[in-house]
DNA sequence: TAAAAATACTCCATAGGTATTTTAT
DNA sequence: ATAAAATACCTATGGAGTATTTTTA
């Protein structure tokens, strides 16, 4: 049974004659004839009822028709649906982010995506960017937002906004090491030596960590760190309850609470990456839509 | 888009790789790597991931697949319900009937029918012979049970039974004109000369009211018809009220009913004929299968 | 008898085969 | 380095064309 003569025999049916539906097909008439009795051969019933007249459909042939032209067109719907997930207009995307892009990018990312993509789905799961490079690995996550560092040879990392730590104190650290600098009151780091410091923990974000860490020892000090807190809201709301001061990304200066302040660090901006993370050669279009839009994000903003 | 390419792409989905597939479809790898290219073409999408261990599915060719074992299976269903149709196991038959054939050979021919295609329908018309022959020519009816005589070019008459008119008569008719022949007491038509005649409408069956009057006029007079009835139930039940007397086949001996006797007339007998009418070259499978068990039935009874 | 479908044949497009090269891990 | 897919080229099946005959109402 060939798909062809499908088509040839859905327009018999519907001309009512070999003639008229050459003629429509831009066939001559004999082929179609042929075509017409090897389809019949082929399903096994006689479909057409032969006069001088043109031709009427046997009902095996009636119920043929029928059956045949809901094939045909949920066939074109295939090819159709198959267009657009290769396009990227449609599907499903599982992206992972840590909780700091929920501050920054993620929330104007997903707005415009989702109004240029109105038939994708996304699923957010978050997560520590050393899960993410586990996940995407595995292939439950498509793309990821996560923090550098990221050297691994098979994980893509794409940066989309560099973020400099900032102090965030209680209002009794306040002018504690206050120095004027170029744009606002810079804190020395120095002067948080023997302050109680609130970090998340390292296994859910070994890169902002880290760079705490190593930050103070470059100001000579080892931090004291007394409370741990994986979400940011929490870090900045233990801050407000006056359990020590944080070292966080800028972007979750958005995050205002009474009692808190924040202060830029001076000298030498530490700073935190956050970006893109893709398994290599191995990103769908829509993943690819995804990070065309957070790259175009980054930029605007 | 061909459907051998659909085919392919299935098999090759199906076994992730190009080279296993072409086995399964015992074609070599080549041509099947170059149809699976056409496909990808015609669809407008890339389908597969090419690796060095087979290929996998992209997200567009995950839902092509999906849709195209749909469709596919969709096919296999339409070429075997068309066949079903072909060979006359299913569809939908519409079938005349006159009131006496629903005494005789109607019921068991239904019952053996419905035995043998039940996934057959069968819609049943009460309609007398001249009316059926209206029908069957607007293509409204399939097949018609009717009497004879039908002498129309166009339509074919099966003969499925011959029918002696017996004398149904009241009780205080009992003995009269009574001759004792063959297979039991006959009356003699003459007898009745003047009875009270009760016949259906000529519209309604002219073969049965013509043989009637015929007959008696043969006997040398004119009958008196006093009542007329559609049904043959209405005609005996008229008889048993002492109405009259009527003709009628002998299958109506069936219908008993207190104070009615049948009689056999006596000489010549009176036949009416039940039969098959059928549009002539027009009858599909079905109604084919239909004629067969009822000739079977006739047969056989 | 007239209109349409079927048959006879010829030609060429394309599916399929074999041999080989390219690609990806 | 190796397994698989892609390319190159050849062959042959079968779809389409023209001319003609056969069917059916």
């Amino acid at each position: 049974m060939e798909l062809r003569r499908l088509r040839y025999y859905v327009a018999v049916v519907e001309e009512g004659s070999l003639s008229r539906a050459a003629k429509r097909l831009h066939i001559s008439q004999p082929p179609l004839s042929t075509q017409i009795k090897a389809l019949e051969e082929a399903v096994g019933a006689t479909l057409l009822e032969r006069g001088n007249r043109g031709v009427t459909p046997t009902a095996a042939g009636a119920v043929f028709y029928e059956e045949v032209r809901v094939v045909l067109a949920r066939l074109d719907q295939a090819r159709g649906r198959a267009r657009q997930v290769h396009r990227g207009d449609v599907g499903m995307l599982s992206v992972g982010f840590v909780s700091i892009a929920d501050y920054s990018i993620l929330p104007p990312a997903l707005k415009r995506f989702r109004a240029r993509y109105p038939r994708a789905e996304v699923q957010l799961h978050e997560l520590t960017t050393d899960a993410q490079i586990r996940e995407l690995r595995a292939a439950r996550l498509d793309l990821a937002i996560g923090l550098a560092p990221v050297n691994e040879s098979d994980i893509g990392f794409i940066r989309l906004r560099r973020e400099a730590l900032v102090l965030a104190a209680p209002a009794e650290h306040d002018g504690v090491g206050d120095v004027e600098e170029g744009d606002g009151t810079a804190v020395d780091l120095r002067s948080l030596a023997g302050a109680s410091f609130i970090v998340p923990p390292r296994d859910i974000g070994p890169g902002l960590y880290d760079l705490v860490v190593s930050r103070c020892r470059a100001a000579g000090f080892a931090p004291r760190i007394t409370q741990s807190a994986r979400q940011m809201q929490t870090v900045v709301g233990l801050v407000s309850a006056g359990m020590g001061v944080a070292l966080v990304p800028s972007s979750v200066r958005n995050l205002q609470r009474p009692g808190v302040f924040y202060r830029p660090l001076r000298g030498r901006p530490a700073q935190i990456e956050l970006g893109i993370l893709h398994p290599r050669g191995k990103t769908g279009p829509l993943a690819d839509n995804f990070i065309e839009t957070l790259r175009a994000m980054a930029d605007a903003v």
